[in-house]
DNA sequence: ATAATAGTGTCTTTTAGACATTATATT
DNA sequence: AATATAATGTCTAAAAGACACTATTAT
């Protein structure tokens, strides 16, 4: 039994690049310049190169670059959809990651297009359920870690992070008891700067996240 | 950009069975029959067969079949494992899967060696880091879930379940406190039997599992 | 002073943990 | 009756939710 005597599927990276703009949960999609689904919107990804990329994580970067120029996107493995049908090109696997980035690092990705993920229909191969699968994991995940807080810039006020948990969540929450929760957590760390003056407004102190994307045993 | 132009992986899938013997958790392994690393124990697995199986779950059910003569055991995808370097073969994706099955149904299955999780050392390929990640999974998702009923028979005590979870979780839990949450989600209803007698012992009323795996918003 | 949001305090309700007690089977 | 485990009840402690209140900034 020699690996040879099999034929080999399609192998492709495609990645679900979720961020807030308004307050709102949007995709992050490309046109795609070449058939299958020519000038459709299309999830971001693209073939593992294996002269390339030593591994998947390297071939989700080099994509990200790509279409973004950043470096540095917070970005984990989703899931991997493979079968016959969901390429017209033939067998194939897509191994599905989710990416994290905050609104304000892709202002100069002029060309992407982000559209709000409850808002998006139709897209081609099975990218809908690979996005229903990123949105479900930053659904279920979110509530049980600091994974919302890729979604903000390096530091934030307690209102804004409050307000992306609910978001994420899809419920709104307690003022008090979410502080509480985050204190108790300690997921932050109180700087001693303040956000930029808006009129009528008390400025709310800005916090930075601790460490990495961090797991609770309780939903927040 | 054609398809065509990349060379391709190699693409199989691998499954973490895990059941319980003896109160402990343990994998399946099998003996390789052929290079690479033929004779070492490894997770069973399979290439892709892209002329035989639609999706991978086919693939995963095949390889199931084969090793243990069981249709309908319970699997879910963990991750997918790729790189230029896992394979001596080459460039290589692992689609792993985890699957549970009460050991009592595995009685056939002589082919396979079963080990206790905590035991296994050195597996070939990255085959201890899947093993790693489905074990972590179970322990993970288990505490909020109804996946550990997958490894207990289709009649099952109260107290075999807190067991199983115990066993899961790694912690001792209180009867009283199990039983009220068990009872308030709902996810097991009683039936008329008992188990069978034993000396010196009251037997425990047999409970069924209500649907599939059900997740729940907190720890049991 | 007023508007608006940031941030805190306190009471109530819910949930979880500890642990004693009762129940029922076999020997 | 004795033993062993199944099953339940009750009290305490901890966590979460509701909501009023205070603080601080810009106008």
């Amino acid at each position: 039994m020699q690996a040879d005597n099999f034929e080999k599927p399609i192998v492709t990276a495609d990645v679900v690049l979720l961020t807030i703009v308004d307050r709102r949960l949007h995709v992050a999609l490309a046109r795609r310049k070449v058939p299958p689904f020519e000038g459709e919107e299309a999830l971001i990804g693209g073939f593992v190169h294996v002269d390339e990329d030593k591994d998947v994580d390297e071939t989700v970067a080099r994509v990200l670059m790509a279409k973004t120029g950043l470096k540095k996107i917070y970005f984990e493995q989703l899931a991997s959809f493979a079968g016959r049908l969901r390429d017209p090109r033939g067998w194939s696997v897509s191994i599905a990651y989710m990416a994290l980035v905050p609104a304000v690092r892709l202002v100069d990705s002029t060309a992407l297009m982000l559209r709000p993920v409850d808002e998006v229909r139709g897209l081609p191969f099975d990218h809908s359920d690979i996005l229903d699968a990123a949105v479900g994991r930053l659904r279920g995940k979110g509530a049980y870690s600091t994974l919302p807080m890729q979604l903000l810039d390096r530091k934030f006020t307690l209102p804004a992070l409050q307000e992306v948990y609910e978001q994420v969540m899809g419920v709104n929450l307690d003022t008090s008891s979410f502080r509480r929760k985050i204190a108790e957590l300690e997921v932050v760390e109180a700087t001693d700067e303040f956000e930029a003056p808006a009129p009528r407004k008390r400025p709310g102190r800005l916090y930075r996240a601790k460490r990495g994307v961090l797991m609770f045993d309780r939903t927040i």
